[in-house]
DNA sequence: CGCTTATTTGATTACCGTCAAGAACTGTGG
DNA sequence: CCACAGTTCTTGACGGTAATCAAATAAGCG
């Protein structure tokens, strides 16, 4: 294997080593793991529906690395309500989450890889690797948190709420992954936010302004800056005491390692 | 153990043997495990909040015998989202969805046992109960899909339209857990379902009394009939076609060997 | 038969959706 | 480099669904 296929592999995997060591430290070998998870890869054009096979009914799951998708339920009229926004990282299908009946589509151009290597690992009851089951665990149960909480959400946060937990939210999830400036996060389009978070485009645009205005967030296209992350917390009426939003830091020394693996 | 005991345990436990059987049909060597969750039998009064070992951090997780309670979340400002409502034959924590960071409150008197052995059955890798393995994960596979459209309904759909799908959905549930009468389910009070459906509790009445305006219910006190099915299921926006709520029949039979043994 | 809890009803408000149209941003080809 | 088509974003006007407030039944229950 050549010197930038490895270096090319390791890049795509580094959401998932990011995401996943941020739960719970890993080793080396773990790391291989990860990186290993680079074949079979396919991109899917932005707009297109995942094929069965590529989404949630995917056998052994697929590790998302580049682009993003939304995984969401359409009705016969045409609404869509979008239950989760993926990210490179994220693995869809195999172990974990299936949640069935979910349609997969693909939000900007995609690129996903087959996640051979993780699953097996996963799946031998052998000593090695707890860590990453450990991982792998966390990362699940942080999954199906983010649906319980979008429920509520959906259930019963105003519009301004709702916007304020969601940035939170995916805030945590971008950078869990790995994206380095602290205080930005990049927002799919605004008709993508709406079905995620059960408004019109028309009211998630007012939401967003009106939170502007408020100083909670400095908004430039698609990328949004959030100046006071405490206040935003509070329109999101999340205790910044608890802060279950807590991450394992130092896992940064391994995912260097990693690099001059 | 006296031949009352053994009735009674039976008693207890039939629901969840129903709900099992009704995913895949089981046979008499795991119906004795579920018979035996009879132990730790305990009690909650109406309104409490069940504390930790006996709600979803339960270690082994604890099967609701009688009465009915609700998980959800509750909010600093005293709103509060139900997301399940749990009824006899339900299982809260131990394996399967831990849904952590929810709160299990009591609606009725609530009696829960232990599910030791089926804990230890579910967890044995031995070919032994593999039916029982498998009908297990089915149930929290449809605990998560009802979790998933939960959230669906509560993004997109009209208050109508949310309590005609929940109706159909409660309405699977009960009688998977073995209610007879097939064209009648029990309704918590409305102020349970106006947390549960994200509205307040005037909208609900208000949306109660339209559906039984158009003849989708006959109402009385908690109880609801209900005469026509499939124009139901039209108001739910669920395709009579596919009915994915489909049961497996013909469980009744083992039901009835059970009684015997 | 009072007490509490649950259901029902009316009046009013407001949050958010819909409709419509213009502005800004994007990439594309001439 | 600019005209263009296509998204995406923004803004205004209006309407409807559902929340809130308040109070009157009705229904369990000791």
């Amino acid at each position: 294997m050549k010197s930038d296929q490895i270096s090319s592999a390791i890049c795509l995997a580094k959401p998932l080593a990011q995401t996943l060591s941020s739960f719970t430290a890993l080793d080396l070998d773990d790391f291989k793991i990860i990186h290993d998870c680079a074949g079979d890869l396919r991109s899917h054009a932005a707009g297109a529906e995942l094929p069965a096979p590529y989404g949630y009914a995917s056998p052994r799951g697929r590790l998302i690395v580049s682009g993003s998708a939304a995984a969401g339920k359409f009705l016969p009229d045409g609404r869509r309500q979008l239950l989760r926004l993926l990210l490179p990282g994220d693995v869809v299908g195999g172990l974990g989450l299936r949640d069935e009946g979910l349609v997969i589509v693909a939000l900007t151009e995609l690129k996903t890889v087959d996640t051979g290597p993780l699953y097996s690992a996963l799946n031998t009851p052998s000593p090695a690797h707890a860590a990453l089951r450990a991982a792998w665990g966390q990362a699940q149960r942080a999954a199906q948190r983010r649906l319980v909480q979008h429920a509520v959400r959906l259930g019963r946060y105003s519009a301004y709420e709702r916007m304020a937990d969601f940035l939170l939210e995916f805030h945590d999830q971008q950078h869990r992954a790995g994206l380095p400036n602290q205080a930005a996060i990049y927002l799919p389009t605004q008709e993508v936010l709406a079905d995620f978070l059960g408004l019109s485009i028309v009211h998630v645009n007012r939401t967003l302004q009106q939170m502007r205005r408020d100083r909670l967030l400095v908004h430039q296209a698609a990328r949004v800056d959030i100046p006071d992350l405490a206040r935003l917390m509070g329109a999101a009426m999340v205790e910044p005491s608890i802060c279950e939003r807590s991450r394992v830091r130092g896992a940064s020394g391994s995912i260097r390692s990693l690099a001059a693996y």
